[in-house]
DNA sequence: CAGACATATTCCTGAAGGAGTATATATGAC
DNA sequence: GTCATATATACTCCTTCAGGAATATGTCTG
């Protein structure tokens, strides 16, 4: 997940949503240098969002949809939690005061 | 998105999860030094991703789902992609050789 | 008020990582 | 083979940021 956190590889990212490209080309339109859209490959191709593919003198990257599903999967649990409507600070609430009653008895004793 | 890119930030995310916490409580479950602990829930708050609410000298933290559902709205487009069978790169391949085919006519003028 | 407890903030240090430049490697054309 | 092109790597500089210790702020109890 850190590997989307940069900015610049989250351009990147988005870029090859629509369709693979040449390294050159990412260059080209996200006005970068170079190096640091070769580098930035590397981070997203290690974390598994990217794969390369070397067609003669090019290398073409394109995301790995599995990766991103992953992520998707990680949102499950919440989607979840999302919509439920009752407000558990009240259960909260009663586990400290539980809490707090076991403390203070200790403290007696 | 950065935000949860630290590992002990994404732990008290998903401790955050299943119910709203305590400051103390995240120190105890985590491990961690209660001042980082603070700093960490700074930053998850600064990002949008929790929220507080004192209740006498405790500060309980909880999830606020919204920040969420954004990372769950920014993964739409991709999961439209993900199931796209056909391969892309022979687009992608007749698009180079356009460009080339470009490119060499100018050099031989 | 004092003193205990919960949390936040400050300062310092060290490690991680992004940017820039130069260079290395690989492929294709001639 | 030489040369141009495409990409990767190495090295340095500099900023960001997490961890640790000490301290400050705030709240409750008596």
């Amino acid at each position: 997940m850190s590997a989307l956190a940069e900015p610049n590889r989250l351009q990147i990212v988005e870029l090859l949503r629509r369709k693979p490209l040449a390294v050159g080309e990412i260059v080209e339109r996200l006005g970068l240098h170079q190096p640091q859209v070769s580098k930035h490959l590397r981070v997203l191709s290690e974390a598994g969002l990217v794969e390369v593919r070397p067609v003669g003198q090019l290398r073409i990257y394109r995301i790995r949809a599995q990766a991103l599903k992953e992520l998707d999967t990680w949102l499950d649990p919440y989607r979840r939690t999302w919509d439920e409507r009752f407000d558990q600070l009240d259960d909260v609430l009663r586990d400290l005061k539980e809490k707090d009653k076991g403390k203070r008895n200790g403290r007696r004793k």
